[in-house]
DNA sequence: AAAATTCACGAAAACGTTATCGTAGTTTTT
DNA sequence: AAAAACTACGATAACGTTTTCGTGAATTTT
């Protein structure tokens, strides 16, 4: 079912049953009202690629991220797909899944005008971004969430890595900690750097000096991971915090605790920055940082939707910072009685 | 940059450079030489819309599901965005949020010929089936994964519930419980039936009678779910054994028994659908049946690649049952240590 | 009542591909 | 050497919209 067949049934130009459809004031009333009875009787749907080619609107998005199995970007794209379906826009979803040549490659292939907007998250890979600058350069508007990219001009929505890691180190602090360990998996990504530079002026702050033994980039290879923590939690020089800048180190903490007999948060502290929704029935429940990462999903939907729509595409570099909660729970804190 | 640019560049017509990118055999190699390296160097892309206008082919599945922010279906998506990619398919999310308006709605969206099929895990409130039926009258391929459609014939993918439900009630049994609850929230869904007459057929085969009363099926509100938890686990006839269908639910019964001072396992043993990584690092860490989500998701992607590729279109009525499995943790088995 | 507007519609040209068909020029067959 | 077949390309017609422009008829203005 089409324009053409429509119009032969209506006994109108394809012209007129397309305007009426739009509800074009060049059309009267009564044949508008016809013509949108016929269409929904025959059930008739604009072709959208005859309608975006003529147009040159897609009327859809691309929202690239490193992993989709994970709590955090879960709850970003529900913020970004509440906006995107708001505007009646499509959401196309690519995985990098930590490649860059992936990332490349999802670049390029968003640059066809398959997409109106692109919102990102980078990989940890990603160093340079000339793939990123072709994007610029075709005028696609780019958004960054979490993971942004330093190098280039586009609008970033992300949490208060800074200061929320500061307020994250001060806990432990607070709560008797002396030797407090940095655990990171990406070194290069700001949100690392920002949360490691939070760590290290906490530190400073409290005349505490910093040691290179306890800053561990850790990798993706989990066995490795747990070797490291454990060499962390073992020796003279051990740990007695932990601030994990990522949730699956933080677990693998637990993990490696558990192992060594270690009683959180007896020997150890643990905090980390964390969507987890169980994050309170862990044993011992785990006290986080956590992203606000439904609204930074949203919010970045909707600063794409307005250079979108924006007719003079001009890229307005724009920060949004969104504040994420510690909740304290018992990982970090020495109670009385340790119960449940 | 379009092909009529390009051609102008080269000096050849239209027609010849599209074929020299397709690779026809009806240009010579030098030419397609040619052309190749000149589309490279002025980074020309085939326009999508355009192609897929002519083609009748849109490089696009699309896929439906209730909710994103959940262990189960970010690792099914990501199956599903596995095999897309190797196929050189794009991957359109839609959110239906349980509301079969926006169901209804989604389905309206993805007849328009904008995808070439559809994944599709059905709300809990999908009762009938005429606008999936559209689909099928629309010849749109169609596979069905985890919570599936009874009404319409089409391929469905999902793990042995009933199989799964019978090994999850008789653990139960054989770790000494009595008076085993059910939880489920959506009563009405295919998946939930299937764990039920699991449930009840494990009971039956284990000559234990089964109670309305320990049966109770939960709603949206968790406050509501925990008031009537908190029922089944107090009074002369409480349960000493939960089965939760769904995750969230084991999680809330966690809650209650913290609430009401219950020891897990002692005092009542817990087993739950679940795809938690952090199952194990509960407390007590959480006995799961837990489903090879991502293997569904790329058993359902392959179905339907399978079924857009085929020519005559013919729907198969394939049912394919991935095992799920039982991962024995400590909230149901009684240890003599209790330690961690 | 003539002139100027407005109204309600149709014709036709894009948008950028792809695929069918036609055709010079060349090579192979009998 | 004539006929047949092949090679390598170009012209052109779709695919289904949207939008600009044109145009009779009806309406309003002077």
């Amino acid at each position: 079912m089409n324009l053409k067949q429509l119009a032969k049934e209506l006994n109108l130009s394809i012209s007129s049953v397309s305007k009426a459809l739009r509800d074009s004031h060049e059309i009267s009333a009564t044949t508008k009202a016809k013509v949108l009875a016929k269409a929904k009787e025959l059930n008739y749907q604009v072709n959208p690629f005859a309608s975006s080619l003529r147009k040159q609107k897609s009327k859809t998005i691309a929202v690239i991220i490193p992993e989709i199995a994970n709590n955090f970007f879960g709850l970003a794209i529900n913020g970004i797909e509440s906006i995107a379906q708001e505007k009646g826009y499509h959401v196309l979803i690519y995985l990098t899944h930590e490649d860059i040549q992936k990332e490349l490659a999802i670049t390029q292939i968003v640059q066809s005008g398959r997409v109106d907007g692109v919102l990102m998250s980078i990989t940890n890979q990603t160093d340079h971004s000339t793939h990123l600058d072709q994007l610029k350069d075709k005028q696609i508007p780019l958004v960054f969430f979490d993971r942004v990219s330093e190098n280039i001009d586009a609008p970033k929505v992300t949490t208060d890595d800074y200061n929320s890691s500061i307020k994250a180190t001060e806990h432990l602090i607070k709560n008797g900690c002396k030797r407090i360990a940095f655990l990171s998996i990406y070194p290069n990504l700001s949100i690392t750097k920002k949360r490691m530079e939070g760590y290290l002026a906490a530190l400073a702050k409290n005349d505490i000096q910093s040691t290179e033994s306890l800053i561990v980039h850790c990798t993706n290879d989990e066995e490795k991971n747990s070797l490291l923590i454990k060499k962390l939690l073992t020796g003279k020089n051990k740990a007695d915090g932990i601030f994990a800048s990522v949730e699956k180190l933080a677990i693998a903490s637990y993990g490696v605790c558990e192992e060594l007999k270690l009683s959180i948060p007896k020997n150890v502290k643990i905090i980390g920055f964390s969507n987890l929704q169980t994050a309170a029935f862990l044993n011992p429940s785990l006290t986080t940082i956590t992203q606000p990462a439904f609204e930074i999903g949203r919010e970045a939907a909707s600063i794409l939707f307005k250079l979108i729509e924006k007719k003079g595409y001009d890229y307005i570099v724009e920060k949004t910072i969104l504040e994420s909660v510690l909740i304290e729970r018992n990982s970090t804190v020495d109670r009385i009685k340790n119960v449940s």
